[in-house]
DNA sequence: CACTCGATGACAGTTGCTGACATCAGCCTA
DNA sequence: TAGGCTGATGTCAGCAACTGTCATCGAGTG
């Protein structure tokens, strides 16, 4: 019989999440986060480095299947290397995920603290992915901006995805963003 | 004889830039910011409504700009009118502002709490574009790819104008960033 | 059985940030 | 010119986020 529950840290995200939802960011404390889990206040920066992270963790994991995917892309212009990555963020965001993130989507566009987190995360996969580039041998401003690009449209086909009403699958919502941006960018 | 001197908000900016650079973002707290301006921790606050906003204030102004440029633009494809605005952004980085950009780009640079919000207020500048764009009767989802191309066109010109041994004007760079993407992005 | 280890608790301290109220120079008005 | 108003600032108390440090104790290990 282990001293104490496992799962301290999904207990955590979860009594947060929950907490989040019904009472707002502000109007929670992370002593009382830590109480809805069954844990104390100073366990709980044990697990997060700060109050908002509770709502971000997972964050390599993601940002793992981005580089996978693009790593296993054949060589090619920037952009569609880029493109290929896109791939592998899809795989995160199955339908069953949709009420889930709906539902935590709006906790996070509530507070701009947590907005500001979430761009800071979309930040550092930009990063990753220029870097990534950067290594396969192409130069940083090409590599920069195709991995902006790329976090753009993921980031604004996750928006289209999460919108009221959408039924398609995030792959095909993203790939009609992608096909937008061409269209839109690729005009003289 | 004025019972205080005036200027407090610009004493205030300049002292923290000032301590920031030496001892760091955590190595200084409100309360030196504000004694080094000659006043105190709680007027601090009644000036910026947290120890970062300090190093980000002025930017109204900022996107004031870019928006002006961008209603200046005569109607045509969406991505044409954000780019509009590119224009209204580089009045704001004379060449004698670079060395004080440098400087400050290094401390925001130095502590991932800056970089959050400079990601907010970016982010923030593409949220009004892509409002602006709305309103002259461009659909959702072009309107936010076209403005956050528009950013980030900028934010990379930007990086590349701060960078050791550049020395083209602000304009120039930018317009081959923006010449890169065209090139990178219009490639199907 | 003693020993170590890892997760947790307890506690004190610093700092960011806020609300409430006091102060005081300069201006306006009667 | 007295008196009141205003706006910028100071003072003080207090909460909550976060950190360092040490104690606790169940579970595995030899």
């Amino acid at each position: 019989m282990p001293r104490w529950e496992s799962g301290s840290r999904e207990r955590l995200q979860q009594a947060a999440l929950e907490l989040f939802e019904t009472r707002g960011f502000d109007g929670v404390t992370v002593a009382e986060i830590a109480a809805a889990a069954g844990l104390t206040e100073r366990t709980f920066f044990r697990y997060f480095a700060d109050k908002r992270e509770v709502l971000f963790a997972g964050q390599d994991d993601f940002e793992r299947q981005f580089l996978t995917a693009l790593a296993g892309a054949p060589d090619g212009d920037p952009m569609t290397i880029a493109t290929a990555a896109l791939a592998g963020g899809a795989a995160f965001l199955p339908a069953e995920r949709r009420p889930w993130s709906r539902a935590r989507q709006r906790v996070v566009d509530a507070h701009p603290a947590l907005r500001e987190r979430e761009l800071l995360k979309l930040s550092a996969l930009a990063a990753a992915l220029t870097r990534a580039l950067t290594e396969r041998g192409v130069g940083p401003v090409p590599a920069a901006l195709a991995a902006e690009s790329a976090v753009t449209v993921f980031r604004t086909a996750f928006a289209a995805w999460i919108a009221d009403g959408e039924e398609r699958p995030f792959g095909e919502v993203q790939a009609g963003v992608l096909a937008e941006l061409h269209s839109l960018v690729g005009r003289r």
